[in-house]
DNA sequence: CGTTTTTGACCCGCGC
DNA sequence: GCGCGGGTCAAAAACG
């Protein structure tokens, strides 16, 4: 810009003044400026001495040699656009100030991350070394034992191999943390017509048995997706409502999944993750906590129960609340969900809107999740929004796994509270799909 | 003919 | 030790 002039401040005493140069738009005429010196405070009213054009978009307030801050007002429109400008780097001053607070708060946080994995990593290590030795001792131990038993026919086919390494877990479940894995359950509530929920993966039957209690037979499937995947799951009818189907998925599938299967695939395993982190975090887990569920899950208190009947881990997941405890639900959580695709009866997409409910644990740990709808596509969007409203809900991801860590806990006292940081990794989603 | 389902038998843990 | 119940196996049958 051509309009700049230059701006020389001195004072003495009581009497300051600047000299200003005006060039180039005035022919490097200068003019001298006197004024008192002002200690006072530079938002006071500026003194206006004369009409002098600046010329200039810049007008920096003014500083004199001795530290002394003067305001200079030359005139009223550069003062009162001084003043605006001190408010405005007071303003800027401020945000930076913020800006380096929240950084340095980040930082923190990184660090406090980092620690937290690291010691995450280095427990599971251990753990898994425990694990291995303590295999390695039994399985040697089962051989011996096994090699003494009558069931010699199976023994010696390839498949008994298989069925002995699937029966290691009986003798100690906890051997390895995919033998771990294994002892969480997640269980799928649905309202459903259909003999079996499409969940996109591929199953074959090997098995059936009259459950005690249930009129209704319990099917026993293997995923068949690849040659040796673990994954099982069982489908039987609720005795108490025979429109609700009950699915049960058990393992980790040993192969990629399909697209359709990953919202399924997404929902058991950041379900069941939860609950295992919580059942290996001890008591003094995320929310350092043993209070009931039912204090810490904001979401329903009808879909709250809690069963410790259950031999295995269970998380089910109820896809069947009634409208009102959807109501509950998103009158206490950010995170609401609504299947895509509107259902076609206005009955059914009322109750089975496929926005979250509840959700059900068989030991006792309530919380929250979609109702479904009744058709399959429906269906998987709901797992969707389920997966993610494990994963992405804050409020309902903590309240899970303090829930689980809180239930759980109690039957793992012994873990050293460094095993607490574990429930850092709540929303991890590999255990089981 | 290969795959899946059916179904009776078997195994195993648990409680009495 | 025995019975019960859950889970699995595997031969036979059914299916595509």
């Amino acid at each position: 810009m051509d309009n700049k002039c230059g701006l020389t401040v001195e004072n003495s005493d009581r009497v300051g003044f600047f000299r200003l140069d005006l060039s180039p738009r005035l022919n490097h005429q200068t003019k001298d400026i006197m004024f008192p010196v002002n200690p006072s405070p530079v938002d006071e009213k500026p003194i206006a001495l004369g009409a002098v054009d600046f010329f200039s978009d810049k007008k920096k307030p003014i500083a004199d040699h001795t530290g002394l801050q003067l305001v200079t007002a030359v005139e009223d429109r550069i003062s009162s656009d001084h003043v605006e400008d001190k408010l405005a780097k007071n303003e800027l001053s401020q945000l930076q100030v913020e800006i380096q607070r929240m950084n340095s708060d980040n930082q923190k946080l990184r660090g406090m991350l980092t620690q937290v994995n690291n010691n995450y990593n280095s427990l599971h290590l251990q753990f898994v070394e425990f694990m291995q030795q303590q295999e390695n001792s039994k399985s040697d131990r089962s051989e011996k034992e096994l090699s003494r038993t009558k069931r010699i026919g199976r023994e010696e086919s390839p498949e008994s191999h298989g069925l002995a390494s699937k029966k290691v877990p009986k003798l100690n479940p906890y051997q390895t943390p995919e033998a771990t894995m294994r002892k969480a359950r997640v269980s799928i509530r649905a309202i459903s017509e259909a003999p079996m929920i499409s969940d996109g993966c591929q199953w074959r039957k090997y098995g059936q048995k009259m459950a005690k209690g249930n009129p209704c037979p319990r099917a026993y499937y293997r995923c068949t997706m690849a040659v040796g995947c673990p994954v099982r799951k069982q489908v039987q009818r609720c005795a108490e409502d025979k429109t609700i189907l009950i699915t049960s998925y058990e393992g980790t599938h040993s192969h990629p999944l399909p697209q359709a299967a990953m919202a399924m695939a997404s929902t058991t395993s950041a379900a069941a993750n939860m609950l295992l982190c919580g059942s290996t975090t001890g008591a003094d887990g995320l929310l350092n906590t043993t209070f009931p569920a039912r204090t810490i899950l904001p979401y329903s208190s009808n879909i709250a129960t809690i069963s410790a009947s259950a031999p295995i881990p269970t998380v089910t997941l109820d896809l069947t609340q009634p409208p009102n405890s959807l109501q509950q639900f998103q009158r206490t959580s950010p995170a609401q969900f609504q299947v895509p695709s509107p259902l076609p009866t206005p009955p059914i997409a009322q109750v089975f809107g496929s926005k979250f409910s509840g959700l059900q644990m068989s030991q006792d740990i309530e919380t929250a999740l979609p109702s479904q709808a009744e058709h399959h596509k429906s269906f998987t969007d709901t797992l969707s929004a389920a997966t993610a409203a494990i994963t992405a809900d804050p409020n309902f991801t903590v309240a899970l796994a303090a829930a689980i860590t809180s239930i759980i806990g109690g039957t793992h006292p012994n873990i050293s509270d460094n095993t607490t940081n574990d429930n850092s990794n709540v929303n991890a989603s590999s255990s089981i799909q």
